[in-house]
DNA sequence: ATGGTCGCTAAGCGA
């Protein structure tokens, strides 16, 4: 079963993007993140001619917002409301796999804004109340999960392109660096990304549109995940990230990351 | 040290 997710940055303004990435990379189930539209106008049609025909779409106005599509059916589908405000960032699948039921959550974790202090910036406050809640729902997790999305930090000294540079960058502070390893440790999650590439290998999955050529300063940063349940270890075949489609036309940000399991 | 770019939805926000 192929998994992939990406931070697709409005799904409308690149769904062009989004078919030639089905057609070329066939995943099963896409977890897609910012759709940065309401459930209700999600392009489901889209989707359906595809044969991907099985959807979580949990969606907001303007920002945000978290859609999982299937070409396999859901065994079922929730959605959390983190940190109580109400915003659409986070959407979980069933799936019934073999003789198993695993589960599949999709989610995009609070940017941050600019300043890495709580005092100052209610957004950091936010993330970091967020990643708390991550890690108490983590530490009670007993069902076999796959954890994917935009998860707004970069790990590790390889996970940017300067460990130094980064250190007080909102992404790679150790406040959440330390914090994403408090996340990993509280359900001894499997970072799938790092167990096919090893650090200290570059490994990165976004570049700022700032850039002037973004291809060449190669400023990136692994903000997309994929971890899975310790029970799960064995099933991981393999996981890139599709660097490509970061230079597509109109690109997101993000490049999409895919992931391949034999259960 | 600073500003650099996107997409939403209609001036500024969030990233």
């Amino acid at each position: 079963m192929r998994i992939a997710s990406w931070n697709i940055n409005s799904v409308r303004a690149r769904l062009d993007l989004v078919d030639r990435f089905l057609k070329d990379y066939q995943p099963d189930i896409l977890c897609l993140q910012e759709i940065k539209v309401m459930t209700e106008l999600f392009p489901r049609d889209f989707f359906t001619e595809r044969g991907y025909d099985h959807m979580a779409i949990h969606g907001q106005k303007n920002h945000h917002g978290v859609a999982t599509v299937s070409r396999v059916p859901l065994a079922s589908e929730d959605i959390t409301n983190w940190c109580d405000k109400g915003d659409a960032r986070h959407v979980r699948i069933g799936v019934d796999v073999a003789s198993d039921r695993i589960f599949l959550d999709n989610f995009y974790v609070p940017a941050g804004g600019d300043v890495a202090d709580r005092e100052v910036n209610d957004k950091f406050g936010h993330k970091l109340d967020f990643m708390d809640e991550m890690i108490e729902w983590s530490s009670k997790l007993k069902e076999s999960t796959i954890l994917v999305g935009d998860l707004n930090v970069a790990p590790l000294p390889s996970d940017v392109w300067s460990h130094k540079s980064l250190l007080k960058v909102v992404s790679h502070t150790p406040v959440e660096t330390d914090k994403m390893q408090d996340m990993l440790s509280a359900h001894d999650w499997l970072d799938v990304m790092r167990h096919i590439t090893p650090a200290p290998e570059r490994l990165f999955s976004w570049w700022s549109y700032r850039a002037r050529d973004w291809r060449a300063s190669d400023r990136g940063r692994r903000l997309d995940h994929v971890w899975a349940s310790p029970q799960l270890k064995n099933s991981v075949k393999d996981c890139r990230v599709i660097e490509d489609a970061r230079g597509w036309e109109k690109p997101s940000d993000h490049a999409p990351v895919i992931a391949d399991f034999d259960f």
